[in-house]
DNA sequence: AACCAAAGGTGTACGTCGTACACCTCCTGT
DNA sequence: ACAGGAGGTGTACGACGTACACCTTTGGTT
């Protein structure tokens, strides 16, 4: 073959690269180290000097979707601030259906993930929280700092199964509601009584901004209330 | 050999139940089929007679934790009722270090997983929450349900791995604060400023129950308020 | 007493995975 | 002209989950 027409070298970038976009397509699963080196035309082994092994991949890739965070306006509450943030890594998780799992499973911090925690601290600190509460705050917030949360709901949703017909789903929802009354009452309720639309799932948008701001308005409040550890003005007034 | 020393035949339960203190020793990524195999004293495709398959195994371990969760008693208050359920869980959870990540990746809702959903659930509404404020904040709790949030900052902890010196740990301590100053001072406040401990890690317990305590306040501040989707008297105050 | 279908357990085999290791083949700087 | 390293190859190993055909023991029916 002529010497132009041979492959551009790989590096760790356009490996990276790859190895996103085959994920996005395929998902995290079906991603094996020799899927990739196919669709980059090339023997499995030869990944071997771009990455160290598989978790190193694996790390790269979270990083590059962290890499598409921006930094809120210099301008807005802290609050806004925060929730900028924690809005920008959402719609980056979303772009990408399998970083939710890749980052959860992922215990090395890599410096990009390190960068992207110290930026929401930065923000609470920025806000006047003192640091320890600024740490709990981390905490309480937990993955949703990421961009999501978990998803408690959500349907198992293999679109190819075949549905089952009206009658046996009403029949599965009267012994649903036999069983479990409660799930089956905030169900009817977010689809506002609808009791057609209870398998469809919630509103996760919502489910993660109600919760973001609940969290937010908390911490405002104990800011205010110039909360220390033990004893503070606003903190467990019950039990 | 003789009839009597032959090995009781398995089922179901016994399966799980040795898979359930097997991954308790070893960890779920050296849970196999083949090892929990062995460990019965049996061939490998014996287990198929009674799971399905792996992912069936999973979820019937997960079902046995669950089995472990205790009711609140009778007299308390709501928020101490669902605190109740949810600590309970936390205990199951820390028994069995594997179970974090087992449920966190079933997709499958057994009824032993419904039963407990429903039952936090329930406590919402028995304490006066609507059903829609009650889903919301179920998902606002999120997995905080299973006894666990997401642990940010927990070292990966490798206790054969050879410790640094003081003097390079000192030097990593500085690099870590030039790099990312809002980190450092948040885990330099939870140690009360001693900068030796920095790397100690987090009272997960406290920090588990900041955010749960977070979240009823703000719970019963709603119901409280009479809170409704869209316009409240409570919520979203900032922004 | 004779029988037969399950239920429980075995053995072999296949395809897939991550990756260790030895090797080759260019390109680049001296 | 040459050495060395970076990039790519080929083969191979030991896991893994599990399909499939087979054997053995047992309990109920005739």
């Amino acid at each position: 073959m002529s010497p132009q027409e041979r492959r551009a070298p790989l590096n760790r970038d356009r490996v990276l690269a790859e190895a996103v976009t085959l994920a996005d397509e395929i998902g995290i699963d079906a991603l094996s180290m020799r899927r990739l080196a196919q669709e980059l035309g090339v023997v499995p082994m030869a990944l071997y000097k771009h990455v160290a092994n598989k978790d190193d991949l694996l790390d790269g890739m979270v990083d590059v979707v962290i890499a598409e965070l921006t930094e809120p306006p210099a301008d807005v509450s802290w609050q806004d601030a925060v929730r900028h943030r924690v809005l920008s890594a959402r719609a980056a998780v979303q772009r990408h259906a399998w970083a939710r799992r890749a980052i959860e499973s992922r215990t090395r911090r890599t410096p990009t993930v390190l960068a992207h925690m110290d930026a929401v601290t930065g923000g609470f600190l920025a806000g006047g929280c003192s640091a320890d509460l600024t740490h709990h705050l981390m905490h309480a917030l937990g993955n949703r700092i990421w961009g999501f949360s978990p998803e408690l709901f959500d349907a198992p949703a293999d679109p190819d199964a075949p549905g089952p017909d009206a009658e046996t789903a009403a029949a599965a929802m009267a012994e649903m509601g036999r069983r479990y009354p409660h799930i089956l009452a905030i169900a009817t309720a977010a689809t506002g009584g609808d009791l057609g639309q209870v398998g469809a799932g919630c509103d996760e948008d919502f489910e993660f901004v109600f919760a973001l701001d609940l969290l937010l308005d908390a911490a405002e409040r104990l800011r205010r209330g110039g909360w220390t550890r033990g004893g503070s003005p606003a903190a467990s007034e019950n039990r």
